[in-house]
DNA sequence: CCTTAACTTCACAATGTTCTGAAACGAGCG
DNA sequence: CGCTCGTTTCAGAACATTGTGAAGTTAAGG
């Protein structure tokens, strides 16, 4: 069986995996570069990859690549490192660290319950409207709670599953 | 103390949130003008518009209502249904049934799942690039199973908190 | 049936978004 | 201290998205 390993990887069959997942990850809201750097950091080997590499792989201009990881490190999706004697930069997808910022549209949903009190409040709580606004509301702040729990639940299934596999 | 009521609603109040909750569906991915429709729905005492109140309400035309709300039935957002007796279509935000579209990124989650399986697949699932992306697609798997449980709770929650008033 | 009200579809214009090439910047090295 | 490699910034072109007006479709009511 043909499994690829250490450099000889098949860069067609890696190049397929980017386009395809970076496409969902649009599809979600995700804007095109940034999705499409990120999937190359996920399915790069080591996880970490320099401009040069990015935009090889991907066909775009440095610029492309600055920007998009510029928007990645906002996120706290990728985290950028200096490397030592060189003026290279590169690139990281934290195994962990991710998901944590997948979770962190927590910064999303906080300006959501921030429009809804506002609206809450302006139209008055015992109109139904407001009824309605607040029980959204109730919905979010609930979620927001459990979403820390089942990080939690993650971080021990993880370790179990693959901390010592 | 001048709380609003029945049809005595300061529309001027109702266009401020819709417009400023609007804005937030926007920044998380949703495109504006159903997020604009999905707000005045939301800040409606009944729960339920014309497509006419909802193009005055906006001012925009019949037609960029009519998209809005295909795009929003089709992510179960809101139900359409015919007025007897007339040919007017009523949009409705269904209480509970929109927590469940939000959460309906399952759909969404189910398409990046099957491409990190891919993935796994054509990357080799012993290779480093393999096993992390086996991993994520692990979390997602484990989030899907979360978000269902969660729900149930949310649902005795909600019961609890404002089923009996 | 024919009229008409309501919604939908479509082509196009306006508007935004996104990537590129070129120039500016800055950190390491001679 | 200036050269050079790598990154960033910026203006503008290519591209995509979005809303409009007008024509088309469907069904209620005369």
């Amino acid at each position: 069986m043909a499994e690829p390993r250490g450099t000889d990887r098949d860069p067609e069959a890696v190049s397929r995996f980017v386009e395809h997942f970076a496409a969902q990850l649009v599809e979600a809201g995700l804007p095109r570069m940034p999705a499409r750097v990120f999937a190359a950091l996920l399915a790069s080997d080591t996880g970490v990859m320099t401009s040069a590499e990015l935009g090889e792989q991907l066909r775009v201009s440095p610029a492309a690549v600055s920007g998009a990881v510029r928007y990645l490190a906002q996120q706290r999706m990728v985290s950028r490192e200096r490397e030592p004697g060189s003026r290279r930069e590169r690139y990281r997808v934290h195994g962990d660290q991710w998901y944590e910022a997948l979770t962190n549209r927590e910064a999303v949903i906080r300006r959501w319950e921030d429009a809804l009190r506002e609206g809450v409040t302006s139209l008055g709580e015992h109109t139904p409207a407001g009824r309605r606004l607040a029980e959204t509301l109730a919905f979010f702040e609930f979620v927001e709670k459990e979403v820390e729990a089942m990080m939690d639940r993650w971080r021990a299934h993880r370790e179990e599953r693959f901390g010592c596999g």
